[in-house]
DNA sequence: TAGCATTGCATAGCTCACTATGTAATAGTA
DNA sequence: TACTATTACATAGTGAGCTATGCAATGCTA
């Protein structure tokens, strides 16, 4: 049970559940959060310029956006030039949470690396992207 | 994107399909890893004795368990003092699997920490083992 | 321009995590 | 001993990921 994958499986788990809990009084979840970073950065983008910008499935993004469309943070219009496409919008209430989230996320990211020096939370940093890279390759000619 | 939680989550769902691609033609799938491995050190516990070897829910365990019978990889009998509890018996299946399964898992997290050096991964190691326990006394007083 | 290929998105079905709750069986106690 | 509490496990329902597949609209080309 110390092995990387385990070690690593264990602390997102842990990790997704904490955020969970803080941004239950905004009335959104984990999953819906990488969504919503994006659409607070730039608003009315199609499934397919979000999707771009996430590294999820395309599946699982529409029935992430169906769950956030049924929670009332966005709404989806039809794309003026395609007809295949739709456009998403944030609804007040998915725009009003992006301050009190931003800080969650930020305080949670404090807080779990706070026993790290700085250096040491720099490396980690450092070793996850090396880590991610190197998983990317591995199952990639 | 670059926030530790983000990179936590992404590198843990990489893993896990990368896991599951390679154990696949044992039979076997993720979550059924960190049981097998407690039934292989000790085989005939009961549902609570392995939860308590594990860091999962017991409702989850007991679904993976019925996975794993459905799968022909456990099988389940009444407990010889307590008809309210059921021991948990690898098939031969199960065990045949043991030295692939080990095999695999310990080549994956050989290869996903290649890029580090020694004395980085062992960092990095420690350092995972410690954002968990800190994650752990965030939400326990 | 008719027909085929591609694209954008949705749906189905799976795993695997969670919480909440139900159901027996066992244990403890008035 | 008859209740009540606790325990062991199962079930229901949700989220969030995946692959595979379907469907309609669009684009390309012979």
């Amino acid at each position: 049970m110390n092995s990387a994958g385990y070690l690593v499986n264990n602390m997102a788990r842990l990790l997704v559940e904490v955020l969970r809990k803080r941004i239950a009084p905004l009335g959104i979840v984990p999953g819906q959060f990488p969504a919503l970073l994006a659409l607070w950065e730039k608003d009315g983008l199609t499934q397919k310029e979000l999707l771009a910008l996430l590294d999820i499935e395309q599946a699982t993004l529409a029935n992430t956006l169906t769950r956030m469309e049924r929670d009332e943070l966005i709404t989806r219009k039809e794309h003026p030039a395609d007809a295949r496409a739709r456009t998403i919008h944030l609804t007040d209430q998915g725009r009003s949470i992006r301050d009190s989230a931003y800080q969650t996320a930020m305080q949670i990211n404090e807080e779990v690396l706070a026993d790290l020096s700085e250096q040491e939370a720099h490396a980690f940093l450092d070793y996850m992207r090396r880590v991610i890279g190197k998983i990317k390759d591995i199952e990639s000619p």
